[in-house]
DNA sequence: GTCACTTAATAAAAAATATTATAAAGTTTG
DNA sequence: CAAACTTTATAATATTTTTTATTAAGTGAC
């Protein structure tokens, strides 16, 4: 197995990088169709996918279909080559998992009840799980290709410093995580993460201009704009949560008043359970909570929904009203063909997007709104982990640089 | 002279284009620049330049610095291998100027007196008064690579319908123009051409993230993401004027409510200039307009300003401030570099800059704030026609479409 | 089922490109 | 102000890639 060094960023070598992150991202080919996405010639193209399975990088997967003419080989990734580790942290868990170059995880999803906001040695704690699961899966540390890491945050792409976790250490995330490991780190901001998912995996897939909201406690934004992940200057892009909608609003825990987030999240969203219950509301999420205000969660309250609970179907109703006014904006400004609703409130679904399309309607210019579906992900919770997994195949694959 | 066919989109004139296209952007360059930026040989690129020699699209300029060796040759555009015819039209004016390849204006800018809203036959005027141009300025119609044109309207780029002006045609905008000469068209919206020209000329240039707003009557916005301009799926993007900052605010021509345009832009400012002045507010503005309400302009309240004109300030500074609220929004979505402002408006310069970042400081997150910078444009009243030259220089040259 | 047509893959020849060696033209330093 | 070093440019050689021709493998119509 001669050593094919892929990582020194000569001429021919960028061809044979876009040709696996090809594979990784379109699927199996066949030579003409590489011939042609790469203006190479088929000789060419012939003798790279050799080399290329020569190192056990490519295979060929079997052949294809043909309209009249003799039938093409297809070829693939070797599913076995590499293997990455994934690990999305959160402020109160971390889930870690092992996929293969095919994304199927060979690992179930380990999940740790620590997270940035409840442990002290976390690193620590995601080093020895990490080795374990890796140990626990009989999977030789070489054959890693790294490590796809997402966490929140106010990260400067640039320096890629966490302004909110971890800078009291002076060090970069890359810095950080790499010393926990023999393997590359690639890191990403979670929200991030998520929208690259989505164009990898995901609803995004082969569009040019979706926006990615992520509606949880908080609400997060992330962009691919013209087919590529849009950070903005340093990094910041896409906080949707804190634009001003509401002439002197509430209080934001940002310092502003009247964002997005003070009448549009999950978590003003509890807030207004609570204090409708307080104030006498009739409905089943009371009991659903054991009469214990403290135990009310998002989960809850879709549970009290799905049941046809008419205050659960108004609060969330609202939510979607509020958030449709911040859509409307988005609208206007990226006039985007796809807009994914992901995050834990987003299993509402249309209890949700109705309430959206409707304010929609009224606060968009109409041949605007015309050209933009509004969808929920399908994504489910993992999406954050296949981000990190897309993000560190396609960096390898790529030979550039993250976080 | 032989002929060499840069429209053939094979690799080796792919090649050649991109050389083209970067002389146009980088200015001059020398035989070992294009070898690194185009990752071709020293051979390979003295060929090419010898190619594109022969056929007098470039010249020898001169020769480079050397910090310790040989100086190189360093090789340009040849300005007057072609010319661009660029024209500008709006509401009630066209304006046509042709310039080399240098940029340089070989004519005067025409005015012509007649606009899309008021004339009936505006496509005969602009032929034959930029046919007229031609020939006073002695180019021969062959020399001309193509037309680069600007005009405002909500344009589908999917289609190139203008569904505001010349839809009743129902012809695209390329088509309707493509009647009137021999030589190609190169179709923009106004805005958009206006960051083309910031990109190529102006403030954007070399930055990678940058909006650009048009402050006139209405607001308009143009954005380069990533470099690129951005458009939108369908090429409405950049709907700033029409995102909703007041609740249940002022009617719109939109048709909704609260529009940014109903307290920020140039026809919000003149309308609360008039209705001050009748209110009795103490002002120069009277008498710089001879007392006559519909002589009030822009122009007649930036002089008044520019004499310190209290009242006239005022008006600025709040249509500043209410500019702010918006742009608050965009910082927060885009996280640009840059933010420049253009149109009639910008030429109150600290006038309106000091209420913006007044307000920003207020209504923006700190650390997201700190990395924009925002300035006036220093384009002038050319910028539309700047932005059209771009385009049209720059989609022959990379052999790709427009509008 | 054979014949005409289509598509894929390989082989041989031709063209283009890169590498290496060398020369030309400057700059800097002792 | 020469010697040593740098950078640019050209020439000769080696390598890579493409083009063209050929073979292989399949489809569909009569």
């Amino acid at each position: 197995m001669a050593a094919l060094a892929l990582s020194d960023r000569t001429k021919k070598n960028r061809k044979l990088n876009q040709l696996l992150s090809m594979l990784y991202h379109e699927g199996n080919k066949s030579i003409p169709d590489f011939s042609k996405s790469l203006h190479l010639s088929i000789p060419t193209v012939t003798r790279m996918l050799e080399e290329l399975t020569e190192v056990e990088f490519i295979i060929q997967v079997g052949e294809g279909d043909s309209s009249g003419g003799r039938k093409p080989v297809i070829f693939g990734l070797n599913p076995h080559k590499n293997y990455v580790l994934a690990i999305d942290i959160s402020r109160y868990s971390v889930r870690i998992a092992i996929v293969n170059l095919k994304n199927e995880f060979i690992t179930e999803v380990k999940n740790i009840n620590q997270g940035l906001a409840s442990s002290a040695d976390l690193l620590q704690v995601i080093k020895n799980e990490s080795l374990n699961l890796i140990e626990k899966a009989g999977v030789k540390s070489e054959k890693i290709l790294g490590a796809g890491i997402t966490l929140p945050g106010l990260i400067d792409f640039r320096t890629g410093i966490n302004y909110t976790y971890f800078s009291a250490t002076g060090k970069s995330l890359k810095q950080l995580f790499s010393e926990l490991f023999t393997f590359p780190v690639f890191v990403e901001h979670d929200t991030k993460a998520m929208a690259l998912a989505e164009s990898v995996f995901g609803l995004a897939k082969g569009k040019e201009n979706v926006l990615c909201i992520v509606l949880g406690s908080g609400i997060g934004m992330s962009m691919i704009l013209g087919g590529r992940p849009y950070r903005g200057n340093s990094g910041f892009a896409g906080e949707f949560g804190h634009i001003s909608v509401v002439e002197n609003g509430q209080l934001c825990f940002c310092g502003k008043l009247g964002c997005l987030e003070t009448i549009a999240s999950g978590d003003t969203l509890l807030q207004n359970a609570r204090e409708g219950l307080t104030a006498g509301a009739a409905s089943i999420i009371g009991t659903l909570s054991n009469n214990n205000a403290e135990k009310i969660s998002l989960d809850v309250i879709l549970q009290a929904a799905s049941l046809g609970d008419q205050f659960a179907i108004s609060l969330l109703s609202n939510t979607g009203e509020a958030l449709g006014k911040g859509l409307a904006i988005l609208i206007h400004l990226f006039n985007p063909e796809l807009i994914i609703i992901g995050g834990p409130l987003s299993k509402a679904g249309n209890l949700l997007l109705d309430a959206i399309r409707q304010t929609l309607n009224k606060h968009t210019i109409g041949r605007i709104l015309k050209d933009t579906s509004i969808v929920t992900s399908d994504l489910g919770e993992n999406a954050m982990l296949m981000g990190g997994i897309a993000l560190a195949v396609e960096t390898y694959f790529e030979n550039e640089q993250s976080l």
